[in-house]
RNA sequence: GGCCCGGUGGUGCAGUCGGUUAGCACGCCAGCCUGUCACGCUGGAGGUCGACGGUUCGAGUCCGUUCCGGGUCGCCA
């Protein structure tokens, strides 16, 4: 039987010294310093705490042990002759008079070092996710995921939110992510599938009267992986608001973040409470993106007027962006290198020429410039040693281009990228529809969900009018957080009508919406507030606050990249006789 | 699926122009050491250099194919 400890690792002091005492936790080294005397720093949860060998009977049971095993030490607080101010149980030591194995680690070599772990091949560490997670430095993003979550928990709570789980396992959802599927045993053919968020449950819970709702919500979805994203699952804090304006949402969200942003983020600066709010289109025509990162104070300016008819064929009509960075000095391989890595990024190239001690454009497509000189120096305000980075192409692609361009000179230029702090703005007036890459036909540009701006009249006033159609834009918003797509929300369509008629402008019709949403629009033809909402991702925030740039590293028991989970062997072959309960057979292929 | 980067004892890395016995740090083992705390000192074990094929007198190094991992584009309503 065990005894039970009167102290953890972390908790000791020099006014324990002469206690009586039990510790108990994993035996982290052992400094043989001479014949039968030696330090043992035994670590748990709550920290370290070195207890001293003098004798050759306790050194005989502690030789006996490879480290990270368990013990459990039994002995007396003493004040240590030499005291280590590093650490917060320095002071003191114990000596064992009792030394109890609890658990003997067989392994005499490890996978990686514990304390070094993070250093360790990802692989390794994922495969001894639970020897990854004895190193302090990885357990305490977990901790503070604990922290964080809590404190949503209550932060929502307090403003009126209802928890309410919704379910796991229910009906696959026709647009979107792939999904998960499930084979229904009783209904062979049949599948359930995870949801990739409780998107239509939580509006059916605002249907039928529940004002506030939110939920630490697993969602799940089959894609392929990022730095920034896991495979598979991720939560959300998943959150709506009954007859709610975007205002109310933006409001409400902004009041639970900074604090948390506050309390739990690495930089103590953060953007105060209304976060700045930059309409979709003007964000891709000064950052090239929808999710800028606002740190850096580099902007994309437009010379397409200007470089018109000087005779660089990738510019002739064509939209061209262009990034300047003043006081250039980099080398030639330097450049080299940013435009592989805009193309890399990007899939486009990029283009540059510098401005030399006279004021002439020099080096890179400078040659085929000389024509418009004049006009790219006024407009871009050149001056000697001014450095431009240009993309062209479809107007997409050159915004989409220009803002890798931005984000990658201004990371690499000293002087434009004020790092340690939260820089949030809210991206709204999303454009409801757009056109399809491939099928050149209008599509829903997010989601069918999003109210249409002008509601009904303006989808009758564009009826037919592609340009117009295309101007509309969704309430529905996006927060930013330092160029990460931290949330993603709208006011929701609540009108049938309006539904339908949405619909109609992407040739489909009241018999898909039906077909696509049963419930969802059935409920609605029954009074439905309406209602608005957003969903931060619990992952990514953590992501933000720790500052890592793996998720993997505030996961507690992450995925790889394939969506393998390397220390369950999941995915795995199943019996056959499994197969043949959910009426499933494997294909040869 | 495309592209980029990587794969060398348990872990992290070095390895020049292709040339002797593949080197370093940590870890491991043995010995020494009574105040260490990144303990120290001495010695030792541990490697089919991801795999296959090719070029060559000779390949960790060059070429080809392939596998694995990470990043990225596609994808992520």
């Amino acid at each position: 039987m065990m005894q039970s400890r009167t102290h953890n690792c972390g908790q000791l002091r020099a006014e324990n010294a002469g206690q009586q005492v039990t510790l108990v936790g994993w035996m982290e080294t052992v400094r043989e310093v001479g014949a039968n005397f030696a330090f043992v720093v035994l670590r748990d949860y709550y920290g370290t705490t070195q207890v001293v060998i003098e004798n050759e009977q306790m050194m005989q049971i502690v030789k006996g042990l490879n480290k990270e095993s368990t013990i459990s030490v039994t002995g007396t607080v003493r004040e240590r002759e030499s005291k280590n101010p590093k650490l917060p149980t320095g002071e003191i030591e114990v000596v064992p008079e009792k030394i109890e194995v609890l658990g003997k680690c067989v392994h005499n070599q490890l996978p990686f070092e514990i304390n070094k772990s993070r250093e360790a091949d990802e692989n390794t560490r994922l495969k001894y996710r639970f020897l990854d997670l004895r190193n302090p430095a990885v357990k305490s993003n977990i901790v503070l995921r604990c922290q964080v979550v809590a404190e949503l928990r209550r932060l929502m709570t307090e403003q009126g939110f209802l928890e309410i789980t919704t379910p796991i396992l229910t009906s696959s959802s026709p647009e979107g992510a792939r999904d998960y599927l499930v084979p229904a045993r009783n209904h062979p053919g049949k599948f359930y599938a995870l949801p990739q968020a409780p998107q239509q449950f939580k509006q059916l819970l605002m249907t039928s009267g529940f004002d506030r709702y939110f939920q630490i919500a697993p969602c799940f979805r089959d894609e392929d992986a990022r730095a920034d994203r896991t495979p598979g699952e991720f939560y959300q804090l998943d959150m709506e608001m009954a007859f709610a304006t975007q205002e109310d949402v933006l409001t409400t969200l902004e009041e639970v973040l900074v604090p948390v942003f506050q309390k739990f983020g690495k930089y103590s600066r953060v953007s105060q409470a209304p976060f700045r709010h930059i309409p979709f289109n003007e964000a891709m025509e000064r950052y090239g993106s929808d999710k800028p990162d606002l740190r850096i104070d580099l902007e994309i300016q437009d010379i397409s007027a200007e470089v018109q008819g000087c005779g660089f064929g990738p510019f002739e009509g064509s939209t061209v962006k262009a990034v300047v960075v003043h006081d250039f000095n980099q080398a030639r391989k330097w450049i080299d290198k940013l435009l592989a890595d805009v193309e890399m990024q990007t899939g486009n190239k990029a283009c540059w020429v510098k401005v030399d001690e006279n004021g002439a454009l020099t080096g890179g497509v400078s040659k085929f410039l000389g024509d418009c000189a004049p006009a790219l120096t006024e407009k871009l305000g050149l001056k000697p040693g001014s450095f431009v980075c240009m993309a062209a192409g479809k107007k997409a692609a050159a915004q989409k281009t220009a803002g890798v361009i931005r984000t990658l000179l201004g990371r690499r230029i000293p002087g434009h990228f004020d790092e340690e702090q939260y820089a949030l703005c809210w991206i709204v007036d999303f454009p409801m529809y757009e056109l399809g890459e491939e099928s050149g036909q209008l599509e829903f540009c997010h989601n069918p969900f999003s109210m249409p701006q002008g509601g009904m009249q303006a989808l009758l006033d564009a009826e037919g009018d592609m340009e117009k159609l295309l101007a509309i834009n969704a309430d529905q918003y996006d927060l930013v957080v330092n160029g990460y797509e931290s949330a993603s929300g709208a006011v929701r369509n609540h009108d049938p009508e309006i539904m339908v008629k949405a619909f109609q402008m992407v040739g489909l019709g009241e018999e898909d919406v039906k077909a696509k949403f049963p419930a969802m629009y059935n409920a609605f033809t029954y009074g439905a507030p309406p209602h608005a909402g957003a969903a931060p991702g619990v992952d990514r925030l953590i992501m933000l606050l720790t500052g890592e740039e793996s998720i993997r590293e505030v996961i507690t028991f992450p995925m790889n990249k394939n969506a393998q989970d390397l220390m369950m062997g999941a995915p795995t072959t199943v019996d056959q006789s499994q197969l043949d309960t959910v009426h499933i057979a494997i294909s040869e292929k």
